[in-house]
DNA sequence: ATGAAAGCGCTAACAA
DNA sequence: TTGTTAGCGCTTTCAT
């Protein structure tokens, strides 16, 4: 059996409740003298507290969890890694769920989560098409951030990234390059962010005079299997395409596959530009043009929201939008 | 506040004793006919066990902790999925960890662990070169299994890989090859991985009638930048290398880039084998030949074990050796 | 088949 | 400055 307040509070000769204060920094009221002969029992027994007995009483449990679709999709180990370091700098820990979009898993851990009384929940669910679940939870009145994945609602926290501003720059950066025949790998269209940067790249489109073709756009999911794909699609129908949109880097990847099967080369003869800037983007060959999405940042910021929320500090606003960032690197050329 | 055990007893007309039975299924002594009134006012109510309250009384959080070095380090998601995956599969939920390979961190995660009362933790620790953190764990009698990290001790439970049978494998699939110049750019030394990885390198030569040159060995970290330093050492040297054998993944793309700035072709004029097959090595042009580990399925594993452990089931095995597989793709050239 | 009571380890009024 | 007490929500003997 571990130490318990009962064994120190014995041994010093005092009530558990003076331990209690001790413990928990409440100490006016203490005595220094009592003070030091807790700590260097507390010390000598290696005493930790018990964070279940605490929190079972103070409804508080020092740890949030984190809802996402897959840490094995590179999008998501920055962001995971951002949300945990913030938890660890403010003494939480966290519970690392993945969904897989999966609205039944979803509902277990939202479930589990609430049964282990988290103190916050950071969600994410990049594609699903509803959003019950979300305002099921917001309503159940435990704090949550949505990351991601834009919602409606006036009573919602969230940190989004411009999807639509993302769209448009990096259609934008392909029109400057004189690009005029630009295809677009979208990604599933029953997502906000992916409806978003396909609006983006048909904004920058008619700002400069072109028509919006839909023979050029093509629905992927964000898998590198449809870059490939889409690709294929888009080199196939003799549009003679010069450059191409794909909505994230795994499907810009694919892209690159297909092109160079193709025999065609990047940028020579095609343009890319992704969307992410996930690790590996730098060390392609070449290096992979893209738009900036700061995973990391936007964990840490979630992290913060929640536990400001949690801890009931007031926030300057519900909702931080991140801006993306045109990366440019080597798969664009300009051929004005 | 939520409804509890008593709000249910209570309209039932029944003890709480009775309730909590019928939540458990301990349901040999409860009636089918109140048995049923329970499920349905549990149902009705919404009712949410609270895991805090048992955890208190049961001492078991179905809860396991997760300390790994950095899960934006590309090897990391995979496992962690494995492990989330069979933890969730077994009900529980996962603490995620990162501590960078800092001592202090280490300790800061494990205290934390066990003042939450998680039923055991799973230890990744590539980089230190001390254990008394996992040997503090083992003797504090909380369940734990160690991966990746070979601890020799007997009271330990562990997932290991043949890290030394992937060095020895890779090195020689470029014997074969007929490359007689072979460098090698290893992990940090003082990592047993990193060691076995030059051992099994070292066996393969002198099998072969082959020396073990000094200068064709480089010590790097298992980062990109020393894949990049090594590969400039190693060209720069003079040596006429034909192949290298760099120790992770990440320090084979350095190499491609080293390579590649040099002018030279991969595989035409240096071939190179990598370590640990992580998702973007089959993206690379040109695609890398690697030794795969198996992260997942260890990940799999190890929380299968960890999870029998915790219930008392009796192991098979305290030791598990996955074995490294060759992955041949296209950056390895037949120079015979 | 069901219930009463104790207690897990802690915090938080309230007293003294 | 310190202690007494109740109670968080649940499981678990031990009775009945």
């Amino acid at each position: 059996m571990a130490v318990t307040i009962k064994d120190i509070a014995k041994l010093a000769n005092v009530s558990i409740t003076t331990v209690s204060r001790v413990i928990n920094n409440k100490s006016e009221g203490v005595s220094e003298e009592t003070r030091n002969r807790i700590l260097q029992l507390v010390k000598e027994l290696g005493y930790q507290p018990n964070a279940i007995a605490r929190g079972l009483v103070t409804k508080k449990t020092k740890t949030i969890g984190l809802i996402i679709p897959d840490i094995s999709n590179p999008f998501f180990p920055d962001l995971a890694r951002g949300v945990e370091d913030s938890a660890h700098i403010y003494g939480y820990n966290v519970f690392l769920c993945n969904t897989d979009d999966n609205l039944e898993k979803e509902s277990e851990y939202i479930n589990a989560l609430k049964e282990k009384y988290v103190d916050g929940i950071i969600f994410t669910s990049s594609s699903i098409p509803k959003h019950e679940h979300i305002m099921e939870l917001v309503k159940s009145g435990i704090p949550i951030v949505i990351m991601d994945r834009r919602v409606d609602s006036e009573d919602i926290y969230g940190v989004f990234l411009d999807n639509y501003e993302g769209g448009y720059i990096a259609t934008k950066h392909l029109i400057d390059l004189g690009h005029k025949k630009i295809g677009c790998i979208t990604g599933p269209l029953y997502t906000k962010s992916a409806k978003e940067r396909l609006e983006g790249y048909k904004k920058a489109l008619v700002e400069n005079g072109m028509d919006v073709d839909e023979r050029l756009i093509f629905e992927g999911d964000y898998k590198i299997n449809s870059g490939i794909i889409g690709t294929e699609k888009l080199l196939g129908n003799n549009e003679n395409i010069t450059a191409i949109f794909a909505c994230n880097d795994l499907m810009a990847y694919g892209a690159y596959k297909t092109i160079r099967s193709y025999g065609y080369k990047i940028p020579d003869d095609i343009s890319i530009v992704g969307f992410d800037d996930i690790q590996l983007s730098q060390i392609l060959e070449p290096q992979l043009t893209t738009i900036k999405q700061p995973a990391y940042d936007m964990g840490l910021t979630a992290a913060r929201m929640l536990i400001k929320l949690v801890e009931g500090k007031k926030l300057k606003k519900k909702i931080i939008n991140f801006k993306p960032q045109l990366i440019i690197r080597q798969s664009t050329k300009n051929i004005g």
